[in-house]
DNA sequence: AATATTTTTTAGGTTTGTCTAAATTTTATA
DNA sequence: TATAAAATTTAGACAAACCTAAAAAATATT
């Protein structure tokens, strides 16, 4: 089955609002698509016909089987060529979500494949989010939060929690990067503030906030 | 200013026709385009208010400098991402051009340039037609059809005059390719096939029909 | 020159995906 | 529990891009 470039859309956005709320609402899912309830309704409606999504009025909806597969799909598309456009291409990891927007909707399943083997089989995306394979599986990473690391503990960037442009800001600012290699040096009790190391080669000091919002990897 | 994919694919067929005819007229693109003459009238309006098209009801239209420009545009993604998919990905030839005619509607110009660079600025597309550059620009490349070629002439391959699949099956067999080094070593004056050596490897007999649909650059 | 044929445009509909405004249902509050 | 507020759905409209059928204009044929 093909589906348009908006049925792909509100598929995604239910499949992450999934991640989050097991139903997931009208209004929430309009805020997130930036359209008004009345749409959502529409389109509810649609997706229901097509068997995609589980949906009785009033009572929230979730994704079917089948709806899951294709949002797992597309996030496929979306997440190879967000690898594309870093490694290949390099454009910087906050440049890419928005071209991927518009790639992920080109659904030509041997280009994508292709795609994937061109790329050398990625198992996350510059986000560090994982890419789903051929069938829809993704290499679930346990990764903890900086903030929960103890002194002489270390790991790597997995993937930022927040992608705003502040937090960006700071991030690359302190010469991190998803992969950089982090060493707990210091936890300071007074604000909960780190010390760290960064690739074996530069010391920083970080607030509690920041390292709230940088997974990590058990590096071992 | 950005157009949608309809629009798009308006601008890029008629861009195409006007290389062979001077003005385009309504049945000529309805056919190309598998659409229905009334529904060419409407985006000619459409186009027309946009300034992209020179049109007088019921007198043919051809497209404005402006509407050239974007033809190109459009045409440079195209052949970009045709080459990509070839040369990348190792689709064949034969394959890419229906994948291209939807990435070619990715139109994020930073995207586009950094994939020309990626490429490495390529000239001419996996089918021998050129690539134009940022400015819209594209290179001439002067070639003949084999058919002309006398005895000892040699040359490469550029382009097919023809993609059907009965001739795209013929030439495979041949082992000739876009780039392939032909030289002539006999014309057949019964029926103008020719002898021909492909690579400076094989030896092959080409019939006339063959040699009037394979272009070819003058080495030298 | 008159008539027939072909081409093009116009008129009016349909589908998709959006919207606003109003009605309905659920949830929260007094 | 009655009422107020919020969430959701319905009703009706609109733009984009298509369609069919009919009218109008251009071109070809007798
Ligand atoms: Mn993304
Ligand atoms: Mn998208
Ligand atoms: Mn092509
Ligand atoms: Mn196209």
């Amino acid at each position: 089955m093909k589906y348009s470039v908006s049925e792909e859309n509100y598929i995604k956005a239910i499949y992450h609002l999934q991640q989050e709320v097991d139903r997931v609402n009208t209004m929430l899912l309009a805020s997130t698509l930036e359209t008004k309830p009345a749409s959502i309704t529409d389109m509810l409606k649609k997706l229901k016909t097509k068997r995609l999504l589980d949906y009785k009025p009033y009572y929230g909806f979730k994704l079917s089987a089948e709806g899951n597969r294709v949002a797992l799909v597309i996030i496929r598309r979306h997440r190879l060529w967000e690898f594309f456009l870093a490694e290949k291409l390099k454009f910087s990891w906050e440049e890419v979500h928005e071209m991927a927007e518009d790639l992920e909707h080109v659904s030509n399943k041997k280009l994508i494949d292709k795609l994937d083997a061109f790329l050398g089989y990625p198992k996350f995306d510059p986000h560090g989010d994982p890419i789903p394979d051929q069938d829809g599986k993704i290499q679930k990473e346990e990764h903890v939060l900086l903030s929960e690391l103890k002194v002489k503990a270390q790991g790597r960037v997995t993937k930022i929690k927040s992608h705003s442009t502040k937090i960006m800001d700071l991030i690359a600012h302190q010469q991190m990067n998803i992969g950089s290699k982090i060493t707990v040096k210091k936890v300071f009790e007074f604000d909960e503030s780190m010390e760290i190391v960064i690739d074996g080669k530069t010391t920083k000091n970080i607030s509690k906030q920041l390292a709230n919002n940088i997974f990590i990897a058990n590096d071992k």
